[in-house]
DNA sequence: GAGCACTGC
């Protein structure tokens, strides 16, 4: 069907020549040149790596970071930071951010000053500390942008916008930009005691403030701002350059994250076209990383089309500012350095961190059991070493550190009298509050700690005491496959900067030990750096907030990595059978309303839907849609019994209709429970937590909604009579922004999509698991053994056949 | 009759 829209959208599918074709209404799609002639060099090695991905599918990738980034080299000082890095609850993260601050009250100005000088002197202890005057020194003169190179405790992310307060160029606002909120709002809290200066909305003489999503905390004398990546981008999205700001921090850029690679671009973008766009106020720009990919970087800030060809630089500044890595840097670190190469626009500042030896042991012989391997490891360390010293076993998901639990108690019990205990403590995203924080909890003496962690404890939590590490040497990954059009979840190998940040866990209390579960030549075989999310994503979100921020052609954004065609293709044809995109390619109407919305763009779609005359229920859609944009509301059950006992408590809840309905009907149940919330909770197996977020994206989306004219104010309050025509008006909305997530029930009783003709398979998580309906839809489609619809609801094949005819 | 790593607006 779409093979006509495709032709005139993306050129021939047949037609693979080297080219990507924007969405025009030029009949042929002309060959358009990608890129300017710069970008040869790097354009060949994204088509090697999309090469790659496509024929072997064994590489793999993730956010690779060293470091949690969140205070560095002063987290021991604040204990209870640790703890909030597992938190993701508002309560949490508001206590935190006014955790200087009691109960409200103003603080006394004296308190503030005393605390903020008994700071110093650990402050000038940080070895960023010694390179203050040349970093000013580098941006007050030409310098626009500036590299901070700095490893694990280094303190750059709390120094580097204070060094930079007072310049002369520096009048507005310095933004630095965080991946997690934690971080964001616990790096505020300590650069406000640092300072001097209360926190945030607290007085309006604050100087330094955060914004994260659902709660921004910022006074008229704000001039630091901690800022999540995605909320730098939404308010990009108003003002496109920025005004308010006189220099952006950029930190963390290791982890390359999407936001972040759209950040970079946009900021790059400005920095360029500064005097035309900014008239003589100029933006500065750091961009903060632990382990870079320094000479990328370089080149993508170097290159921007008004940057002098030669400049003078780093002759007289010692070995730490130039183009090329300092000795010493840890090994490993991608050193390879442009050392002819002198900049215009550009600086870089290499700063050592702190970091203790970590001594790396390999097996002699590939295992093919890390669970197995990972138990004899664990007990060989617990008897061969002295406490103190705990043990991180880095896992791949859930089921693995289970397994991996059961043995190691099973064989503890055998443990003689006179050897000291041990506790294993599960660690990943899944498990419920409490249970993460035991692993930041003193075990009994004479006991050492085992924690049993997935991917979450190589950047967003860090364990303290930890000495030994012991990594598998696999991830679990998403991966968008083109192809397919469907994200699969496979174990990957780990890349070598992913194994190196793992090792440098055992180093930051004390000198450590890391025993990796593969062989020194499997190590040397792994992928250099994780491939970043760009890469392996679903771009439709990213490409609309580009041609929402005014880049018509994406092809002229400036990817630091390019990501393959056909997910460019892939992307932009989504965002046209959504309707986000006109025919010529330009952005719509309804796409600069989605791109408006914290959703992704089928969600965005979906909420546009349920706000046309014809369905009217965007009251009902927004608390579906809020649940699916947050984790997991049922809570899975680990044993049979409360299984059955969870089915019947929820019975009430589920809705023959499907997984949506029955999402609605749970909200709507929690949200008439006036009494305790959190009892209701626990009576329906419904994640309490869960719940909150949900009610929290509720309220940001209806407050959006209203302000996008979608409907009338209070129009909130009326709840409308559950019905058969309500229900189906709900499920058509649904349809429209996941046309292409439909199936129909086969004579043999499978599911094929009737886009792709693909075999899926209804979820046993789902309420129709089992059920024999004539269509489904589903809002979510994940491969791991096979293929599963998860999130799914029954419809009229009718309905499937209008929706596709119509946008065809 | 399966089993999902991790962020974020």
């Amino acid at each position: 069907m779409p093979e006509k829209v495709y032709t005139r959208l993306v050129g021939d599918r047949d037609d693979r020549t080297d080219r990507i074709v924007e969405p025009n209404t030029n009949k042929a799609p002309a060959a358009q040149p990608p890129h300017p002639s710069k970008w040869g060099v790097k354009r060949k090695r994204h088509e090697k790596e999309d090469r790659a991905l496509r024929v072997e599918e064994t590489r793999t990738s993730t956010g690779t970071k060293p470091k949690d980034g969140t205070l560095a080299g002063n987290s021991a000082a604040l204990p209870s930071l640790q703890r909030d890095v597992t938190s993701s609850s508002r309560e949490r993260l508001r206590r935190n951010g006014r955790a200087t601050i009691p109960d409200g009250q103003a603080p006394k100005r004296g308190s503030l000053k005393e605390k903020s000088l008994s700071l110093l002197s650990s402050r000038k202890a940080l070895p960023i500390w010694v390179y203050a005057d040349e970093i000013r020194k580098q941006l007050r003169g030409s310098k626009d942008v500036l590299l901070v190179v700095g490893e694990t405790g280094s303190g750059k992310s709390t120094q580097v916008p204070q060094f930079l307060l007072d310049e002369p160029w520096c009048g507005g606002c310095i933004a630095v930009t965080q991946p997690r909120r934690v971080a964001a709002v616990s790096l505020a809290r300590r650069v406000a005691e640092e300072m001097g200066t209360p926190l945030g909305s607290s007085s309006p003489a604050s100087k330094v403030g955060y914004s994260i999503r659902f709660d921004t905390s910022v006074s008229p004398s704000t001039r630091i701002k901690f800022i999540t990546e995605g909320m730098l981008l939404q308010e990009m999205l108003r003002d496109p350059t920025l005004p308010q700001y006189s220099a952006v921090i950029v930190d963390e850029v290791h982890e390359r994250s999407v936001n972040v690679d759209l950040i970079l671009g946009f900021l790059r973008n400005i920095v360029s076209k500064r005097q035309a766009v900014r008239g003589s106020r100029s933006l500065k720009v750091v961009v903060m990383s632990a382990t870079a990919d320094v000479q990328g970087l370089m080149e993508y800030f170097d290159d921007h089309p008004d940057a002098a060809a030669v400049g003078t630089e780093a002759q007289d500044h010692g070995s730490s500012w130039s183009g090329l890595p300092a000795s010493g840097r840890s090994a490993g670190q991608n050193g390879e350095g442009k050392s002819d190469h002198l900049h215009e626009r550009l600086s870089v500042c290499y700063v050592k961190g702190r970091q203790f030896p970590v001594k790396l042991h390999y097996l002699s012989e590939p295992t093919q059991d890390f669970v197995e391997e990972a138990l004899k490891r664990v007990f060989q360390i617990h008897y061969k070493e002295p406490l103190p010293g705990d043990i991180l076993v880095f896992l791949t998901g859930q089921d693995t550190v289970e397994a991996l639990e059961a043995l190691v108690n099973e064989y503890a019990l055998g443990i003689e009298a006179d050897v000291p205990k041990l506790v294993t403590l599960p660690l990943f995203a899944a498990l419920p509050q409490a249970a993460q924080q035991k692993v930041f909890e003193r075990c009994p003496p004479n006991s050492r700690k085992v924690i049993l962690a997935t991917n979450i404890a190589e950047t967003s939590v860090t364990v303290p005491g930890v000495r030994f590490v012991v990594d598998c040497g696999k991830v679990k990954l998403k991966q968008f496959r083109n192809r397919l059009g469907l994200d699969s979840l496979l174990v990957k190998p780990i890349s070598q900067s992913s194994a190196i940040q793992r090792q440098g866990r055992a180093g930051r209390d004390a000198p450590g030990q890391c025993f990796r579960l593969f062989t020194e030549d499997d190590y040397r075989n792994l992928q250099k750096r994780t491939n970043p999310e760009i890469l392996r994503c679903d771009l439709s979100d990213a490409l609309l907030k580009i041609k929402a921020r005014g880049v018509q052609n994406v092809l002229e954004f400036p990817f630091l990595d390019k990501p393959p065609r056909e997910s460019l293709e892939n992307a932009l044809l989504q965002l046209y059978h959504l309707g986000a995109l006109n025919d010529d390619g330009s952005i719509s109407d309804v796409g600069v309303r989605i791109s408006r919305l914290p959703l992704s763009p089928t969600l965005g779609r979906v909420i546009l839907e349920a706000s046309s005359e014809d369905k009217d229920c965007l009251v009902e859609i927004i608390d579906i849609v809020a649940c699916l944009s947050v984790e997991n509301i049922f809570l899975s059950l680990a044993t049979e019994e409360k299984k059955e006992e969870a089915e019947s408590a929820r019975r009430e809840l589920m809705k023959r209709e499907g997984d949506h309905l029955t999402l609605l009907a749970t909200v709507q149940s929690y949200s008439s429970e006036q009494t305790d919330r959190k009892q209701w909770s626990a009576r329906h197996f419904v994640s309490h937590r869960a719940m909150q977020n949900v009610m929290d994206v509720r309220k940001q989306l209806r407050k959006q909604c209203e302000q996008l004219g979608l409907c009338d104010t209070g129009i909130m309050l009326r709840q409308s009579e559950a019905s058969e025509e309500r229900s189906a008006a709900i499920l058509r909305c649904l349809l429209a922004g996941f046309a292409s997530n439909t199936a129909r029930l086969l004579p043999d009783g499978s599911f094929k999509t009737l886009l792709g003709n693909q075999t899926v398979a209804i979820h046993p998580s789902s309420v129709l698991f089992g059920k024999k309906v004539e269509a489904i839809v589903f809002s979510e489609f994940v491969y791991t053994n096979r293929s599963y619809a998860r999130n799914v609801s029954s419809v009229k094949l009718s309905w499937v056949d209008d929706v596709l005819a119509s946008s065809s």
